[in-house]
Order: C-alpha cells, then structure tokens, then sequence
DNA sequence: ATAAAAACAGGAATGATTCCTGATATCGAA
DNA sequence: TTCGATATCAGGAATCATTCCTGTTTTTAT
C-alpha cells in the first residue's frame, strides 16, 4: 500500500516547475532547499517510483552516464546538444501504431533521443 | 595515429557476426575463445574506440543497466522486449530532416528504442 | 490513541566502467 | 632489418552513480 509522502510530493513538484531534465543529484539540491535533510537515497528511490507508476520519465543517460529525469509525462522526443550539453524537448513524435501491427508486437514505450547541435551552438560557430 | 591492434579487430569481426545486441562481457567472453588472455578493459577500451570512429552503435541500456553494442550502423531502430529481455533491430526509420529544417538545429544521431513486448512472449500469454 | 506498514536518514555496499602502470606490439624511417 | 617512438595491452586498482541495509520516524486505518 502506497502511503504518502512529504518527500516523493515534494520531488514530483519539482520535476513539474522544471524543464531542465534535472539528474538526481540536481534534484537532491532543490529539494534540499525545502527539506534539508531529505537524503540522496530518498530522492533515488521515490524518482525509481514516480517512474514505475508513470508520474516521471527516465531520460538519457546523458554525456557523463547520469540518468536524467522528465515531469513530464505526454508523448515527446528529446534533443541532446553535444556541444553545451543541454536536453531539450522536441514536441514531433512518431506514430508506433503502424510498427505495432506490422510485427504484431505490443509497445508501451517509446524513447527517442536525438543528438546533435542545437540552435544558439550553431550559430556561435558561424559567428568569428 | 591509429595503429592495427588484434583485440580490436577481433572485436568488431565478433560485433559484425552476431545480432544479439551483447554486452561488454559478452563480447569480452567470445573473444576470449579467440584471444585468451584478452582483458576486460581492453574490450571496454576498444568499443569506446569503436564507437567514437562510428564503426559501431552503443545502444541501451538494457533492463540490468548494462550498455549494450551493436556492429550493424546502418540507420535502424531497436525494441526491448521487456518479458524476456532480447534486443531486436527494427529496420522503420523516421526521416529527422523535417525536424532539422523546422527547429534549424543539426542532428547528428537518432537514438529510437521502443519497449514492449515481443510477438513470442505476446502469444505465450495467450496460452493457457 | 494505537499499532502495522511505509517511508526515511545516514551510511555502507555494489558493480559497471574507467584509469593506471609496467610490458608488448605496431610501424615508419633509417 | 633494425630501431625508436608510441599506440596498445594485461592485470588490477580506483571511481562513482546507484542500490541496499538498519534503526528510527511518519502515515493511516481502526
């Protein structure tokens, strides 16, 4: 029986507010903030819950094999900048449906995770 | 500069054979039936190599948390079947241009990985 | 209020991956 | 072919994100 909690609240709240696709130790020292003396085990264990029950997404591991977090849940893709680092959203998405009936497959999830250089990366390295 | 090694070669000859999507110890095992006194880090030295020349995929994590390798590059998807764990390349590609040309940002890498369950373990629950 | 069950803080343990070191293999130039 | 420079290696230690453990605190149904 699940019970509540200040601290799962807490981080599910802030992963709602943020669209940085913070990591678990980004979300350790926010939370802090409001609970200091939530510990690092905590935040890992309610954000491997928020997951399973489908509140939060996984994303990544990013450059330094860090799992990354998402508040939020509809269907998108995210953009990883290979030069600044930063996770973006990407709203497109494709339809898995027709995949699903070819293979004759079930699909719960799909992650797609595009890399490259993003908009103001670019244009810094036209700029000289 | 880049000199000939035989573990490396050993290892993208292994990677190019097989389809199942190994892992680092499994390719550190295959080779060793080649190359005996291969080491660990060797192998995880070399994939490193080998990924960053583009002559092989990382792909995964897989559901243990390990990274997985692939020596087929050309542009495909994966699927995790999430009852018996097997990896399946899935040949559908979404063309990224559009999303390249509407968000102008550069792609360089389009990471699809779909989890489900697969058409075996689909008609062993039918099955009763 | 009370007690059973969840959840917690703090810290230890895990384990995939990376790093380090002295030895070995590769390869261009002599 | 030999030699020196240097890339690579084997073996093992170190790293570090994440998970696990334990005694304590919180939640919640009765």
């Amino acid at each position: 029986m699940l019970k509540y909690s200040r601290q799962r609240d807490a981080i599910l709240r802030n992963l709602h507010s943020r669209y940085d696709h913070p990591n678990a130790d980004m979300v350790f020292a926010s939370i802090r903030e409001e609970i200091p003396n939530i510990s690092l085990g905590t935040v890992y264990r309610n954000l491997a819950l928020l997951v399973e029950m489908g509140d939060v997404l996984k994303v990544g591991p990013d450059g330094e094999g860090k799992e990354r977090y998402d508040g939020h849940t509809h269907p998108h893709a995210h953009f990883f900048c290979e030069d600044c680092g930063k996770i973006e959203d990407i709203s497109e998405v494709f339809d898995t449906h027709p995949i699903e009936e070819t293979l004759h497959i079930k699909i719960n999830e799909a992650n797609i995770t595009l890399k490259g250089v993003c908009r103001d990366c670019l244009q810094q390295k036209t700029e000289h």
